[in-house]
RNA sequence: GGGGAGUUUCCCGAGCGGUCAAAGGGGUCAGACUGUAAAUCUGAUGGCUUUAGCCUUCGCAGGUUCAAAUCCUGCACUCCCCA
């Protein structure tokens, strides 16, 4: 158990808001303690966006305290409003029962595997039982209507002339609040974590709390990460970073934190990783006199892609990554190429394709969608921004040719710096 | 209900009846430079073929003309002013 457990996140720069910080840092002092974090299962993999608060859980466990994730089968029945501004639409039960198995062993595999003692809940389990009437009169009758009113994430619905909010999301937060009393019964947990976001269902829960059990809860909340450009952490024009390696192959996650700016990369360091700030600063100094090096980069990457992807993950990474970037391709047999640009369009010829005059290769670039049309593919061609295997081509009415297989029947595309595109010749 | 303005290629926005695939800006995509960054510079930016040309685009449908994004008629939508 560490004294400063809080000082370590002040310093990280991961406390937005939370309760009297005294008595919290009092509580967490006396013994190891629960603390929970809740996931709702939106989707079948966790994000980018999420691993704010795994890591969370992780500094819980390091801290000598007992990590609680909980997976909101039950809450994400009803849909969080917070933070958005649109009604969600409900999911079926079906693809709730698959998101939530998905989060589940996303959340295991990430927290339980990896040695630290976590308790994984699905608030489904005591949820599901619970009559309305019941819950009116047990949970309902103290919870004042002005404070759930007076909650940002309603009042921004209510005040919104564009959008409304529904009862069912109106009440989502009483059921966090009672997930909270529920853990608070069973495990004795009295910290709940999560986003900022999250402050207005927190406090619910610790009102509930309080009035029903006369016991002081406490709540932390992390600030949202954001990029220096203003947008979402783990967004990009082509979608969000996924955990699961079939929605974001490891290779899009390792470049993902490779391609951040400084001052992101940094601010990931302390926040997504339990390096020793002491290791943080010195990398900032090298990125300072070394730039080019990118070490935080490098080093953020390395650290998030081992802990998502494991070991295998991050060396099939790095290794595409120095196949993308200049590398030679001459010397890849097929089934590593296909591992390497798993993620890549890819197109699929008949071998003979390329006897006689073989194919094209406008032809190719176009139907492999690199190019929205042939006329494009000319130009890039012509501009000098279309490579065969990392070679460039100039001449424009070049014919693809046996000779230009990579491995034994693959040939990789690129277009300008980073798109690439597979071909794969059948017998 | 009366009067006025508008609808252009991804977006904004020019556009004399012919020399308009349509100025300019933004965005995007390449190239150079670079740190797989930012900024900057250069080029490209309807399609198909080629260096000549063909096809499809300017709210929708017709019409006038050798010729229309540009003129006329009708329709649809948007905006502004007055009751």
């Amino acid at each position: 158990m560490t004294t400063d457990f809080l000082k370590d996140l002040h310093l990280r720069g991961l406390i937005h808001q939370s309760t009297d910080r005294n008595s919290l840092h009092e509580w967490l002092n006396q013994s190891p303690r629960s603390v929970y974090a809740g996931f709702d299962p939106t989707a079948d993999s966790l994000h980018v966006g999420h691993l704010v608060a795994v890591v969370m859980l992780q500094r819980v466990a390091a801290a000598g305290h007992v990590p609680i994730a909980l997976v909101g089968g039950a809450t994400g029945m009803i849909g969080d409003p917070s933070g958005r501004s649109a009604e969600r639409n409900l999911l079926s039960k079906d693809q709730l029962a698959a998101n939530v198995a998905g989060i589940r062993g996303q959340i295991e595999s990430l927290l339980l595997d990896r040695g630290p003692k976590v308790i994984v809940v699905n608030n489904y389990d005591w949820m599901s039982g619970i009559n309305y009437l019941e819950f009116l009169r047990d949970v309902g009758k103290h919870v004042p209507l002005a404070t759930m009113l007076a909650k940002d994430s309603v009042k921004s619905r209510l005040d919104r002339p564009d959008c409304g909010l529904s009862f069912t999301e109106f009440s989502y937060m009483l059921l966090q609040a009672w997930d909270f009393v529920h853990l608070l019964d069973v495990f004795d947990c009295r910290v709940q974590i999560g986003g900022s976001d999250q402050w207005g269902n927190i406090t619910a829960g610790i009102d509930l709390a309080r009035r029903l059990r006369s016991t002081e809860v406490f709540g932390l909340t992390c600030p949202l990460l954001t990029k220096s450009d203003g947008t979402k952490m783990g967004k990009t024009s082509s979608g969000a970073i996924w955990l699961d390696p079939k929605r974001t192959s490891p290779y899009r996650f390792y470049q993902y934190w490779i391609n951040l700016d400084d001052a992101d990369a940094a601010i990931c360091l302390r926040r997504l990783t339990e390096l020793p700030i002491e290791e943080v600063e010195s990398l900032d100094e090298l990125g300072i006199k070394e730039p080019e090096k990118r070490a935080s980069q490098r080093r953020l990457a390395e650290v998030l892609t081992e802990l998502v992807h494991g070991s295998n993950g991050f060396d099939s990474a790095k290794q595409a990554t120095e196949i993308f970037f200049g590398g030679k391709i001459g010397s890849v047999d097929d089934e590593t190429l296909g591992e390497i640009f798993a993620d890549v369009p890819s197109k699929e010829y008949s071998r003979s394709v390329l006897d006689g005059d073989g194919l094209p290769l406008i032809e190719a670039i176009e139907a492999t969608g690199l190019a929205a049309s042939r006329s494009v593919a000319r130009r890039a061609i012509e501009q000098g921004g279309i490579y065969v295997n990392n070679v460039r081509v100039t001449e424009v009415s070049h014919r693809l040719s046996p000779n230009d297989l990579a491995g034994q029947k693959t040939m990789v595309l690129r277009s300008g710096k980073k798109s690439y595109s597979l071909l794969r010749f059948i017998p």
